[in-house]
DNA sequence: TGCGCGGATGTGACCGTGCACATGGAGTCA
DNA sequence: TGACTCCATGTGCACGGTCACATCCGCGCA
């Protein structure tokens, strides 16, 4: 009775087994799932901590085993729908299987932003990272800090690092370009993400690829920044020339602001140009026209590269993920060229 | 020499103390900035920390100290703009405190995913949160789980309690009811957010408000789920009865969704029907036609809930944080009514 | 000259958990 | 029946910091 005073502490694993009459290890098997553990005694632990609210202090946990449980995501421009998505479905599946996440965000894209944010996360001590950022910047950072845990990124093809992927990028772009060209486009212009960002080279690459693959000519990408602004500007410049039917935005947003600024020009979508986007964010469907464009899962990308940063760490067995498969969607803003 | 052998662990206080040729309590003191600590000595201290590269153990600190330096953020549908906005800055806010975010993420609006979320945050032992999320609810759950922690969330108006507030919702939806209004509008729906979201019910009262101050008849606001999908079927409801003129819709999603609709209905925005959004989006200046709305300083935000939330843990002093004012920005999709 | 004081530093305990090892008892088998 | 094995549990220490307290030293002052 006068033993269960509450002290205004926290109860710890000692008083657990007190009450329980039981040793502090018992208790500390109860909570790892040590095989040879009676039942009856088991359950008597359990009881106990039901009783006192018990909860494991996570820090003498990650003190004693010098494991923080915890991951890393680097991210920038994170407020889009694409990262943001991303992390969430990281958060949830590393919730899952007992980690935490912990975010940085780099902001200005220098290496020096670079490198404070990686060391915040060392400073975590975090046991895997993820990176959701201009990856070819990062990549060197990395190497220069010689960060020694492993990583992930939404790296499809550079064959240097097994450092692994998920989303099938260029057979994505494909799929958009393959659509232009049998609506019987033969002038498209590919309206690209900054360079440093390998999702935005591999959509190029596969834009690139297509295009050869039809023998149709190909004009050199413009290098956007993702944003609606950058393809409104972008499409006031390129409504100068005309010299186009069909444009391959890599992003959603960049779409967005190329059929405003086709519309600011007086022209119209699909029927003076076409567009395709990449990403299919939740407004895609309900912008004027609905744009057609490329679904990625983005939580089925989040949970993998979990998955695969717990199996290179030893959580469990490291099955090979296989690439996942992009959707085209087609909407209303694709069309055939008029001539 | 053979002293510095790389033992495969990462140094700590005592490695540190030994090369410095002093006591480990001192190295603590030099981390700590303890007012009496000789220059030169503190001077050394860091030299050998630099050499060693060595990093203060947050599990250690955290056991001894029992203050885990982390903040939570209950979140629920953060791959959208403001809650995620609301998170980065959060985020990078608290870390330049030195502190940790842990969140979580409520997926279903039930109370059995909200306590799970809480419980999740708690094992973590945050010291302070912050409630990005269906926040009637939510209250409930945390007086249920006596939750020890201070809170903060971006509740507008419930006297009933001191965790605190920022954006004046309320204002920002008179701001937008009196545009329409003032532009000759008379027949206005509300096309509101989720009724146990504060910010919409605040946003739904500064409507009905606004309208009464101006003597305009009101209808019943309708409750969506900030989705452009919901205000697009929301929509095509409305173009059936077609007695109105313009549409306020609690946020840029959402009224996104209606310009599909009322364009699906044959009609033309301004012309026939204008529209206000909330939040002002990047896109929504892209949006066809670029969309009036009320801009909130999200980063803001988040930095004053952090700074608050510190303030009331007493890690700086508690400054009073005024009330941000939100901002109508004027474009294309407001115009006066057609008779 | 002796005493007090405060600045600079050291000593040992402690936080809550997991690990290595010890212990004890029941069952097996020669 | 004694040695061995295996299961269930206990004992003590280590992890890397911080805290309370002790110590040492130089200086001012009566």
């Amino acid at each position: 009775m006068t033993d269960n005073v509450d002290r205004g502490k926290a109860p710890n694993i000692r008083d657990v087994a007190r009450l329980a009459g039981v040793s502090h290890q018992t208790v500390s098997r109860v909570l790892n799932d040590h095989p040879s553990i009676r039942e009856s005694t088991k359950q008597r632990v359990l009881d106990v901590m039901n009783e006192l609210q018990y909860r494991p202090n996570r820090a003498a946990r990650a003190l004693v085993t010098s494991r923080s449980r915890t991951l890393g995501v680097l991210a920038s421009q994170r407020s889009q729908y694409g990262p943001s998505s991303i992390i969430q479905s990281i958060e949830s599946a590393a919730q899952d299987a007992g980690y935490l996440v912990s975010t940085a965000n780099i902001t200005s894209t220098d290496e020096a932003s670079i490198i404070t944010a990686l060391d915040h996360l060392n400073t975590q001590g975090i046991e895997g990272l993820v990176i959701i950022a201009p990856q070819v910047r990062v990549f060197r950072a990395i190497s220069n800090l010689d960060l020694r845990v492993p990583f992930i990124t939404m790296n499809t093809s550079e064959g240097n690092d097994d450092h692994v992927i998920a989303v099938d990028q260029v057979a994505g772009a494909r799929l958009a370009t393959r659509h232009l060209i049998e609506r019987g486009h033969r002038n498209i212009y590919h309206l690209a993400g900054p360079q440093d960002w390998i999702e935005a080279e591999a959509r190029m690459r596969g834009f690139l690829e297509e295009m050869n693959a039809q023998d149709v000519p190909t004009t050199a990408p413009i290098l956007g920044d993702w944003s609606a602004e950058f393809g409104y500007y972008a499409g006031r410049e390129l409504m100068r020339v005309r010299d186009f039917t069909a444009i391959f935005s890599s992003n959603d947003q960049m779409a967005l602001g190329l059929m405003h600024a086709i519309r600011d020009a007086g022209q119209d979508v699909p029927h003076d140009v076409s567009i395709v986007g990449f990403d299919d964010i939740p407004e895609a469907a309900h912008f004027w026209p609905p744009l057609t464009t490329v679904r990625q899962d983005f939580p089925e990308l989040g949970r993998r590269c979990v998955a695969q940063l717990l199996g290179t760490m030893g959580d469990s067995a490291a099955e090979y993920t296989h690439r996942i498969q992009p959707e085209l969607i087609v909407r209303a803003s694709t069309g055939p060229p008029s001539f």
